[in-house]
DNA sequence: TGCGCAATCGAATTCAAACGCCATGCCGAT
DNA sequence: ATCGGCATGGCGTTTGAATTCGATTGCGCA
Protein backbone atom coordinates (compact mmCIF):
# COMPACT_ATOMS: atom_id res chain seq x y z
CA UNK A 1 0.00 0.00 0.00
CA UNK A 2 1.37 3.32 -0.80
CA UNK A 3 1.82 6.24 2.10
CA UNK A 4 1.12 9.65 0.64
CA UNK A 5 2.28 12.77 2.90
CA UNK A 6 1.15 15.96 2.08
CA UNK A 7 1.40 19.58 3.72
CA UNK A 8 -1.29 21.24 5.44
CA UNK A 9 -0.98 25.24 6.32
CA UNK A 10 -2.66 26.12 9.65
CA UNK A 11 -2.07 28.77 12.61
CA UNK A 12 0.89 26.66 14.06
CA UNK A 13 2.70 26.16 10.85
CA UNK A 14 3.15 23.85 8.19
CA UNK A 15 1.64 20.00 9.12
CA UNK A 16 3.00 17.15 7.38
CA UNK A 17 -0.10 14.59 7.17
CA UNK A 18 0.92 11.50 6.57
CA UNK A 19 -1.26 8.28 5.60
CA UNK A 20 -2.47 5.56 3.12
CA UNK A 21 -5.91 4.87 1.46
CA UNK A 22 -6.27 2.96 4.89
CA UNK A 23 -5.78 6.21 6.87
CA UNK A 24 -3.77 8.50 8.55
CA UNK A 25 -0.75 7.39 9.87
CA UNK A 26 0.63 10.86 11.30
CA UNK A 27 0.68 14.29 12.15
CA UNK A 28 3.91 16.51 11.92
CA UNK A 29 5.26 19.77 12.76
CA UNK A 30 7.52 21.41 10.52
CA UNK A 31 9.94 24.09 10.34
CA UNK A 32 9.08 24.45 6.60
CA UNK A 33 8.89 28.08 5.12
CA UNK A 34 5.69 28.58 2.96
CA UNK A 35 7.12 31.88 1.64
CA UNK A 36 9.00 30.80 -1.02
CA UNK A 37 10.64 27.27 -2.11
CA UNK A 38 13.83 27.58 -1.20
CA UNK A 39 16.27 27.58 -4.42
CA UNK A 40 18.20 24.55 -4.92
CA UNK A 41 22.19 24.57 -4.02
CA UNK A 42 24.27 25.48 -6.77
CA UNK A 43 26.22 22.30 -6.70
CA UNK A 44 22.64 20.94 -7.81
CA UNK A 45 21.93 22.57 -10.60
CA UNK A 46 25.67 22.31 -12.25
CA UNK A 47 25.32 18.69 -11.24
CA UNK A 48 22.35 18.72 -13.75
CA UNK A 49 24.32 20.64 -16.09
CA UNK A 50 26.97 17.93 -16.42
CA UNK A 51 24.42 15.37 -16.36
CA UNK A 52 23.08 16.75 -19.47
CA UNK A 53 26.37 17.05 -21.24
CA UNK A 54 27.21 13.67 -20.25
CA UNK A 55 24.32 12.04 -21.53
CA UNK A 56 24.17 14.15 -24.74
CA UNK A 57 27.65 12.49 -25.34
CA UNK A 58 29.90 16.06 -24.87
CA UNK A 59 31.46 15.32 -21.47
CA UNK A 60 33.65 12.29 -20.65
CA UNK A 61 34.58 13.37 -16.78
CA UNK A 62 32.68 15.17 -14.19
CA UNK A 63 33.76 17.68 -12.05
CA UNK A 64 31.93 18.03 -8.77
CA UNK A 65 32.38 18.36 -5.26
CA UNK A 66 31.38 15.04 -4.21
CA UNK A 67 30.97 13.90 -0.26
CA UNK A 68 29.99 10.09 -0.27
CA UNK A 69 29.57 8.60 3.15
CA UNK A 70 30.82 5.64 4.18
CA UNK A 71 33.64 3.92 5.94
CA UNK A 72 37.35 4.24 5.11
CA UNK A 73 37.31 1.09 3.13
CA UNK A 74 34.15 2.04 0.94
CA UNK A 75 35.78 5.67 0.54
CA UNK A 76 39.02 4.05 -0.53
CA UNK A 77 37.14 1.79 -3.33
CA UNK A 78 35.36 4.47 -4.31
CA UNK A 79 38.10 6.86 -4.82
CA UNK A 80 40.06 3.60 -7.15
CA UNK A 81 36.76 4.10 -8.90
CA UNK A 82 37.14 7.78 -10.24
CA UNK A 83 40.24 7.12 -11.67
CA UNK A 84 38.88 4.25 -14.14
CA UNK A 85 38.77 6.67 -17.43
CA UNK A 86 35.44 6.63 -19.51
CA UNK A 87 34.81 4.09 -21.70
CA UNK A 88 37.51 1.67 -20.03
CA UNK A 89 36.60 -1.13 -18.01
CA UNK A 90 38.31 -2.68 -15.69
CA UNK A 91 37.41 -6.37 -13.08
CA UNK A 92 37.13 -6.43 -9.33
CA UNK A 93 40.00 -8.09 -9.11
CA UNK A 94 41.83 -5.26 -10.68
CA UNK A 95 40.54 -3.09 -8.11
CA UNK A 96 41.02 -5.06 -5.13
CA UNK A 97 44.71 -5.20 -6.33
CA UNK A 98 45.43 -1.83 -6.88
CA UNK A 99 44.34 -1.66 -3.15
CA UNK A 100 47.08 -3.48 -1.85
CA UNK A 101 44.91 -6.79 -1.10
CA UNK A 102 43.73 -9.18 -3.64
CA UNK A 103 41.97 -11.24 -1.69
CA UNK A 104 39.29 -8.69 -0.86
CA UNK A 105 37.69 -9.07 -4.28
CA UNK A 106 34.30 -9.67 -2.81
CA UNK A 107 34.60 -6.74 -0.58
CA UNK A 108 35.36 -4.35 -3.56
CA UNK A 109 32.25 -5.98 -4.79
CA UNK A 110 30.12 -5.38 -1.67
CA UNK A 111 31.54 -1.80 -1.47
CA UNK A 112 31.03 -0.94 -5.41
CA UNK A 113 26.88 -2.28 -4.67
CA UNK A 114 26.81 0.19 -1.66
CA UNK A 115 28.01 3.25 -4.27
CA UNK A 116 25.82 6.14 -3.25
CA UNK A 117 26.54 8.28 -6.41
CA UNK A 118 26.25 6.18 -9.24
CA UNK A 119 27.29 7.01 -12.81
CA UNK A 120 29.27 10.30 -11.90
CA UNK A 121 31.55 7.39 -10.00
CA UNK A 122 31.94 5.05 -12.28
CA UNK A 123 30.87 2.01 -10.70
CA UNK A 124 29.27 0.75 -13.95
CA UNK A 125 32.78 0.28 -15.07
CA UNK A 126 33.90 -2.39 -13.39
CA UNK A 127 32.69 -6.08 -14.61
CA UNK A 128 33.67 -9.52 -13.61
CA UNK A 129 37.20 -11.34 -14.66
CA UNK A 130 35.17 -13.07 -17.37
CA UNK A 131 34.27 -10.22 -19.07
CA UNK A 132 30.49 -10.50 -17.47
CA UNK A 133 28.39 -7.71 -16.65
CA UNK A 134 27.37 -8.35 -12.77
CA UNK A 135 25.62 -6.66 -10.44
CA UNK A 136 24.22 -3.31 -10.80
CA UNK A 137 22.27 -1.74 -8.35
CA UNK A 138 20.10 -0.20 -10.40
CA UNK A 139 19.41 -3.12 -12.66
CA UNK A 140 21.58 -4.97 -15.53
CA UNK A 141 20.14 -2.63 -18.12
CA UNK A 142 21.11 0.31 -16.65
CA UNK A 143 24.49 -0.62 -16.78
CA UNK A 144 24.80 -1.60 -19.86
CA UNK A 145 23.17 1.45 -21.25
CA UNK A 146 25.60 3.31 -19.47
CA UNK A 147 28.88 1.21 -20.96
CA UNK A 148 27.41 1.31 -24.84
CA UNK A 149 26.82 5.17 -23.91
CA UNK A 150 30.27 4.79 -23.71
CA UNK A 151 31.18 3.21 -26.58
CA UNK A 152 33.00 -0.13 -24.99
CA UNK A 153 32.15 -3.22 -26.81
CA UNK A 154 30.61 -5.80 -24.89
CA UNK A 155 31.13 -9.45 -25.66
CA UNK B 1 24.13 22.22 6.77
CA UNK B 2 20.70 22.01 4.86
CA UNK B 3 20.54 19.05 2.85
CA UNK B 4 18.64 19.42 -0.43
CA UNK B 5 17.23 16.87 -3.15
CA UNK B 6 16.49 17.65 -7.13
CA UNK B 7 15.11 15.42 -9.39
CA UNK B 8 16.76 15.06 -12.74
CA UNK B 9 14.93 13.18 -15.61
CA UNK B 10 17.10 11.04 -17.78
CA UNK B 11 17.00 8.31 -20.15
CA UNK B 12 17.64 5.86 -16.99
CA UNK B 13 14.84 7.28 -15.44
CA UNK B 14 14.18 9.91 -12.69
CA UNK B 15 17.30 10.15 -10.92
CA UNK B 16 17.31 11.56 -7.47
CA UNK B 17 20.30 13.69 -6.74
CA UNK B 18 20.70 15.22 -3.08
CA UNK B 19 23.26 17.29 -1.84
CA UNK B 20 24.34 20.11 0.18
CA UNK B 21 26.28 23.56 -0.80
CA UNK B 22 29.68 21.65 0.15
CA UNK B 23 29.30 18.98 -2.78
CA UNK B 24 26.67 15.80 -4.08
CA UNK B 25 26.07 13.14 -1.15
CA UNK B 26 23.96 10.81 -3.30
CA UNK B 27 22.64 9.92 -6.75
CA UNK B 28 19.24 7.05 -6.70
CA UNK B 29 17.41 5.54 -9.62
CA UNK B 30 13.42 6.37 -8.41
CA UNK B 31 10.74 4.89 -10.04
CA UNK B 32 8.79 7.98 -10.10
CA UNK B 33 6.20 8.35 -12.78
CA UNK B 34 6.73 11.65 -14.02
CA UNK B 35 3.56 11.70 -16.32
CA UNK B 36 1.64 13.59 -13.62
CA UNK B 37 1.87 13.98 -9.92
CA UNK B 38 -0.42 10.98 -8.43
CA UNK B 39 -3.73 12.16 -6.30
CA UNK B 40 -3.41 12.15 -2.57
CA UNK B 41 -5.22 9.57 -1.31
CA UNK B 42 -8.91 10.49 -0.26
CA UNK B 43 -8.26 10.31 3.06
CA UNK B 44 -5.80 12.68 3.27
CA UNK B 45 -8.06 15.66 1.62
CA UNK B 46 -10.82 14.72 4.09
CA UNK B 47 -7.97 15.04 6.82
CA UNK B 48 -7.59 18.95 5.74
CA UNK B 49 -11.31 19.55 5.10
CA UNK B 50 -11.78 18.60 9.06
CA UNK B 51 -8.93 20.37 9.91
CA UNK B 52 -10.13 23.45 8.39
CA UNK B 53 -13.64 22.99 9.93
CA UNK B 54 -11.37 22.68 13.56
CA UNK B 55 -9.38 25.78 12.84
CA UNK B 56 -12.40 27.68 11.98
CA UNK B 57 -13.99 26.39 15.17
CA UNK B 58 -16.52 24.55 13.57
CA UNK B 59 -15.79 21.22 14.49
CA UNK B 60 -15.05 19.65 17.73
CA UNK B 61 -14.50 15.69 16.76
CA UNK B 62 -12.92 14.37 14.07
CA UNK B 63 -14.40 11.62 12.11
CA UNK B 64 -11.17 9.66 10.59
CA UNK B 65 -9.65 6.37 9.99
CA UNK B 66 -6.76 6.55 12.03
CA UNK B 67 -3.68 4.31 11.57
CA UNK B 68 -1.23 4.94 14.29
CA UNK B 69 1.69 2.64 14.44
CA UNK B 70 3.36 1.99 18.01
CA UNK B 71 3.43 -0.97 21.01
CA UNK B 72 0.30 -2.19 23.13
CA UNK B 73 0.46 0.18 25.85
CA UNK B 74 1.21 3.16 23.56
CA UNK B 75 -2.24 2.35 21.32
CA UNK B 76 -4.12 1.89 24.73
CA UNK B 77 -2.98 5.26 25.71
CA UNK B 78 -3.53 6.95 22.60
CA UNK B 79 -7.19 5.33 22.29
CA UNK B 80 -7.45 6.64 26.14
CA UNK B 81 -6.89 9.99 25.22
CA UNK B 82 -9.81 9.78 21.93
CA UNK B 83 -11.92 9.53 24.84
CA UNK B 84 -11.27 13.08 25.74
CA UNK B 85 -13.60 15.55 24.63
CA UNK B 86 -13.19 18.75 23.13
CA UNK B 87 -12.46 21.86 25.83
CA UNK B 88 -12.01 19.25 28.85
CA UNK B 89 -8.04 18.50 30.18
CA UNK B 90 -7.20 15.60 32.62
CA UNK B 91 -4.36 14.74 34.44
CA UNK B 92 -1.69 11.75 33.54
CA UNK B 93 -2.89 10.41 36.65
CA UNK B 94 -6.22 10.32 35.35
CA UNK B 95 -4.80 8.46 32.10
CA UNK B 96 -2.80 5.73 34.05
CA UNK B 97 -5.91 5.17 36.49
CA UNK B 98 -7.93 4.92 33.38
CA UNK B 99 -5.52 2.05 32.18
CA UNK B 100 -5.90 0.29 35.32
CA UNK B 101 -2.43 1.51 36.59
CA UNK B 102 -1.51 4.20 38.68
CA UNK B 103 1.61 3.87 38.72
CA UNK B 104 2.22 4.10 35.23
CA UNK B 105 2.25 7.65 35.13
CA UNK B 106 5.55 8.56 33.34
CA UNK B 107 4.88 5.49 31.27
CA UNK B 108 1.59 7.25 30.03
CA UNK B 109 3.47 10.44 29.41
CA UNK B 110 5.84 9.20 27.81
CA UNK B 111 3.90 7.56 25.79
CA UNK B 112 1.81 10.44 25.17
CA UNK B 113 5.04 12.53 24.17
CA UNK B 114 5.01 9.46 20.97
CA UNK B 115 1.79 9.83 19.74
CA UNK B 116 2.36 10.21 16.18
CA UNK B 117 -1.31 11.61 15.53
CA UNK B 118 -1.19 15.36 17.25
CA UNK B 119 -4.34 17.43 16.86
CA UNK B 120 -6.39 14.47 15.82
CA UNK B 121 -5.55 12.51 19.14
CA UNK B 122 -6.13 15.16 21.49
CA UNK B 123 -2.17 14.47 23.16
CA UNK B 124 -2.73 18.06 24.12
CA UNK B 125 -5.35 17.86 26.77
CA UNK B 126 -3.63 16.15 29.05
CA UNK B 127 -1.97 18.09 31.48
CA UNK B 128 0.07 18.00 35.32
CA UNK B 129 -2.00 17.23 38.38
CA UNK B 130 -1.11 20.53 39.31
CA UNK B 131 -2.84 22.10 36.56
CA UNK B 132 0.53 22.75 34.89
CA UNK B 133 1.30 22.64 31.09
CA UNK B 134 4.11 20.34 30.82
CA UNK B 135 5.87 19.31 27.53
CA UNK B 136 4.34 19.07 24.29
CA UNK B 137 6.43 17.58 21.47
CA UNK B 138 5.89 20.37 19.00
CA UNK B 139 6.49 23.08 21.84
CA UNK B 140 4.33 24.48 24.64
CA UNK B 141 3.16 27.01 22.77
CA UNK B 142 1.21 24.95 20.15
CA UNK B 143 -0.28 23.16 23.37
CA UNK B 144 -1.16 26.38 24.83
CA UNK B 145 -2.88 27.71 21.57
CA UNK B 146 -5.01 24.42 21.05
CA UNK B 147 -5.98 24.92 24.58
CA UNK B 148 -7.46 28.73 24.04
CA UNK B 149 -8.70 27.87 20.79
CA UNK B 150 -11.12 25.12 22.21
CA UNK B 151 -11.55 27.67 24.94
CA UNK B 152 -9.97 26.19 28.12
CA UNK B 153 -9.56 28.48 31.35
CA UNK B 154 -5.78 28.10 31.95
CA UNK B 155 -5.10 29.10 34.95
C1' DT C 1 5.53 28.80 46.36
C1' DG C 2 9.56 26.65 45.08
C1' DC C 3 13.12 23.20 45.32
C1' DG C 4 15.05 18.33 45.70
C1' DC C 5 14.19 13.58 45.65
C1' DA C 6 12.60 8.87 45.31
C1' DA C 7 9.40 5.52 43.25
C1' DT C 8 7.50 3.34 39.33
C1' DC C 9 6.65 1.67 34.39
C1' DG C 10 7.46 1.28 29.40
C1' DA C 11 10.29 1.71 25.76
C1' DA C 12 14.30 3.46 23.49
C1' DT C 13 19.10 3.19 23.49
C1' DT C 14 23.41 1.19 24.04
C1' DC C 15 26.95 -2.26 23.60
C1' DA C 16 29.29 -6.36 22.41
C1' DA C 17 29.44 -10.53 20.19
C1' DA C 18 28.01 -13.61 16.78
C1' DC C 19 26.32 -14.40 12.38
C1' DG C 20 25.58 -14.11 7.58
C1' DC C 21 25.45 -11.83 3.23
C1' DC C 22 27.84 -10.33 -1.22
C1' DA C 23 27.99 -6.69 -7.91
C1' DT C 24 34.33 -12.45 -6.93
C1' DG C 25 37.24 -15.67 -8.58
C1' DC C 26 39.24 -20.23 -8.68
C1' DC C 27 39.04 -25.21 -9.05
C1' DG C 28 37.26 -29.55 -10.23
C1' DA C 29 33.53 -32.37 -11.92
C1' DT C 30 29.73 -33.07 -14.93
C1' DA D 1 30.20 -24.43 -21.26
C1' DT D 2 28.03 -24.88 -17.12
C1' DC D 3 27.57 -25.99 -12.42
C1' DG D 4 28.51 -26.45 -7.54
C1' DG D 5 31.50 -25.74 -3.89
C1' DC D 6 34.64 -22.84 -1.28
C1' DA D 7 37.96 -19.18 0.69
C1' DT D 8 38.22 -14.46 1.52
C1' DG D 9 37.40 -9.43 3.57
C1' DG D 10 34.36 -5.98 5.05
C1' DC D 11 30.29 -4.58 6.91
C1' DG D 12 25.29 -4.77 7.96
C1' DT D 13 22.16 -7.08 10.87
C1' DT D 14 20.60 -9.68 14.69
C1' DT D 15 20.42 -10.85 19.48
C1' DG D 16 20.03 -10.21 24.24
C1' DA D 17 21.15 -8.07 28.40
C1' DA D 18 21.91 -3.88 30.81
C1' DT D 19 21.20 0.85 31.19
C1' DT D 20 19.03 5.17 30.61
C1' DC D 21 15.38 8.27 29.80
C1' DG D 22 10.56 10.44 30.13
C1' DA D 23 5.27 15.48 28.48
C1' DT D 24 4.74 12.47 36.56
C1' DT D 25 3.58 12.68 41.37
C1' DG D 26 3.66 13.22 46.11
C1' DC D 27 6.26 14.29 50.00
C1' DG D 28 9.35 16.86 52.98
C1' DC D 29 11.60 21.04 53.80
C1' DA D 30 13.19 25.86 53.41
Amino acid sequence: MRVASAYYKSELGVLKVTGTEDGIHAVEFTNIETTAQMAAPTCLRECFRQLDEYFSGGRQQFALPLKPQGTDFQKAVWNELSKIPYGKTVTYMHVAKALGNPNAVRAVGAANGRNPIPIIVPCHRVIGSNGDLIGFGGGIWRKEFLLRHEKVVLI
